[in-house]
DNA sequence: CTTGACCTTCCCATCATGGGAAACTCTATC
DNA sequence: GATAGAGTTTCCCATGATGGGAAGGTCAAG
C-alpha cells in the first residue's frame, strides 16, 4: 500500500502520516525502488490506533508510550491503566477550569442588559477586574475534525 | 512607565507586553528618545483587561473585539454580550467534547484489570476490536466521536 | 567609570496540523 | 512511445500564545 491507500484505510492523512514517519512514531514497511513509502496492515492497524487515541484527547507523548505498550504483548495492562488515569485527571481538570469560565460569564452575560446602551457588567468585570482566576493556558487541542 | 514597571503593575510579562504592541493591540504611549518603550494609566489598564480576558478564556481575537469596544463609549452592551455568548457557548462545546473522552476513558479504565497480565479493555478499544495477538473482547462503550 | 539591572530587536521552540511549491513517478489513454 | 493527470517526494511556511535566550544599547548607583 503506498501513503494515499494508507490514508484511505485508516483515515489518518497523508500528511500526518508522513509525520509520524517523522517523528518515528509509525515508519513505512519500506520504500519502493522510487522511494514510494510502503504499508502493510500492521501499520494500517497502528495508524487506527493512533486516529481513536487522538480522538480521545490524548497528546502524541501519551500516544508514543500506548503504541509502545500495545506493541509488546507482554505489557502489564496496570501501565495502560496508568496512562489513562492520569489522562482523565487531566481532562478532568481542564473540564473544571473551563466549566469556571463558562458559569463566571454566563453569570456576567445574564446581568447585561445587551441592548443599545454602553453600560456592560462584562466590560466592567474586564475592566475592574476581580481576580480570582491565574492566568489560563490553552492545552494542547484535541482532534476537532476526524 | 518603561516596561518593566508596565509588567509589574499590570502582572503581564513584559515578553507580553512587547507582543501586544507588536500585533498593535496595545501600543505603548510613546518612546523615549532611546527607543524604549513608555506606558501610562491608560495601557497599564488596558494591560489588566486583556489578562483579566485571557484567564476568562477569550482567544486574542475575540479581545481585539473586546477592546475595541471597550475603547469606544457609544458601544452597544448588546455587541459585548453576544461575543459573550458565542465564547460561552465555545466553551461549552469544548467542554461536553472532553467530558465524552473523559467518560469513555473512566470505563474503559473502570473494566480494566490494571495488573501484570496484558489484556487490556483500554488499548482494544483503541485497537477498534482487532488486535493482532489476542482478541480481547470489546466491552461496549460510549462511542461519542465519528 | 564600572557594574549590574534593565531595555531593545531578532531568532528559535512549542504541538499537531494544513497549505503549497518544485520535482519526480506511475498509469492510462492516444 | 508520448503525453496528461494523478499521486508521491522533500522542503518551507503558518498557526496561537507564550517562553527562552543571545547580542547589543541604556540607565542609575556606587
Amino acid at each position: 500500500m503506498n501513503i494515499g491507500q494508507a490514508s484511505k484505510a485508516s483515515g489518518v492523512t497523508a500528511k500526518m502520516i508522513r509525520y509520524y514517519d517523522e517523528i518515528d512514531l509509525v515508519r513505512p514497511a519500506s520504500r519502493t525502488g522510487s522511494n514510494y513509502r510502503e504499508y502493510d496492515d500492521r501499520q494500517i492497524n497502528e495508524l487506527r490506533f493512533i486516529k481513536r487515541a487522538r480522538s480521545l484527547g490524548f497528546s502524541m507523548e501519551e500516544i508514543t508510550q500506548l503504541l509502545s505498550l500495545w506493541r509488546d504483548r507482554a505489557r502489564p495492562s496496570r501501565e495502560v491503566k496508568a496512562i489513562a488515569d492520569r489522562h482523565v485527571a487531566d481532562l478532568d481538570a481542564r473540564i473544571a477550569e473551563m466549566q469556571a469560565m463558562a458559569d463566571t460569564l454566563r453569570h456576567l452575560s445574564h446581568c447585561c442588559a445587551g441592548d443599545d446602551r454602553p453600560d456592560c457588567p462584562i466590560l466592567a468585570d474586564l475592566t475592574g477586574g476581580k481576580e480570582p482566576s491565574e492566568p489560563v493556558r490553552r492545552r494542547p487541542t484535541f482532534n476537532h475534525q476526524s
